[in-house]
DNA sequence: GCGACACTTGTTATACAGAT
DNA sequence: ATCTGTATAACAAGTGTCGC
């Protein structure tokens, strides 16, 4: 990570808790050391960011150091909250935080006003019906694998207990209640497949291009299920994750 | 490509402050 | 008194940039 992009992060990590932060928690998030952390805060004060270090306690981040107000509808912050608690939930570790992440920089653009919309919504999402599986692979590194259009070696067992390999193009993934779906070409069936996540014995990211772009990968799946647009997660669930 | 230099980072050690 | 955590310094190693 660069180092203007770890400033930009304690900043965060800062406003995500509205508690002290401690400078090991820091550096355990930022994956660096606590004396880098050191002097990471220090340059941020430096720069007049009214960080408050505690011995004993932590860094708090003083109120008041805002992001310009943002120009949301209450309905328009209730629906990112929304959402963003639902990836919160049950999204990868990575997604999660940034829907953390999120939350917090829209409670810190919105003005005073508004923030009740962000800390205290009307609207809710529910906790997962059952425990979230673990997955069989990084879906950090799979979304970064369908950004850049990679193929996937995939060692898999259906729900029937058959295991397969084969080598897949990444298209999606799908976040259900539970489970993640990875919607990709399958090379050995000449068509595209649902893969529950956590059906997935093993993962080999390969650094090979797939023939199509990703949009247009995404484009024929669509078509394949009789859609022209987005498919909705009723839609998505209804689908049959044979492979 | 090579060396000099600046910058960044990690390790270690020590001092200090607050909480228990 | 002890523990936890911040503050600071010294040093070494890694990395990027620049001029030759």
């Amino acid at each position: 990570m660069r180092r203007a992009d770890r400033l930009f992060q304690i900043i965060q990590v800062l406003r995500r808790h509205r508690r002290a932060v401690t400078a090991a928690e820091l550096a355990a998030e930022l994956e660096t050391s606590p004396r880098t952390v050191y002097r990471d805060i220090a340059t941020l004060v430096g720069q007049r960011v009214p960080i408050r270090g505690e011995a004993g306690s932590g860094y708090v981040l003083e109120r008041g150091y805002d992001l310009p107000a943002l120009m949301l509808t209450p309905d328009e912050i209730e629906a990112a909250v929304l959402g963003a608690q639902w990836v919160s939930g049950r999204g990868d570790p990575a997604l999660a935080r940034a829907a953390q992440d999120l939350i917090a920089k829209i409670a810190a653009a919105v003005p005073e006003r508004l923030r009740p919309y962000v800390f205290e919504p009307a609207s809710e999402t529910p906790p997962a019906r059952a425990r979230v599986v673990t997955d069989g692979l990084d879906i950090g590194r799979l979304r970064e694998q369908i950004h850049a259009g990679r193929k996937i070696a995939l060692r898999y067992r259906d729900e029937s207990g058959r295991e397969s390999e084969r080598v897949v193009w990444p298209v999606t993934v799908g976040y259900l209640d539970t489970v993640r779906i990875l919607v990709a070409w399958c090379e050995l069936r000449g068509d595209f497949r649902h893969f529950r996540a956590d059906r997935v014995l093993a993962a080999m990211f390969l650094d090979v291009r797939c023939p199509q772009r990703p949009a247009t990968l995404r484009a024929q799946w669509r078509r394949s299920l009789g859609l022209r647009r987005r498919p909705s997660a009723d839609e998505a669930d209804a689908r049959p994750a044979a492979v």
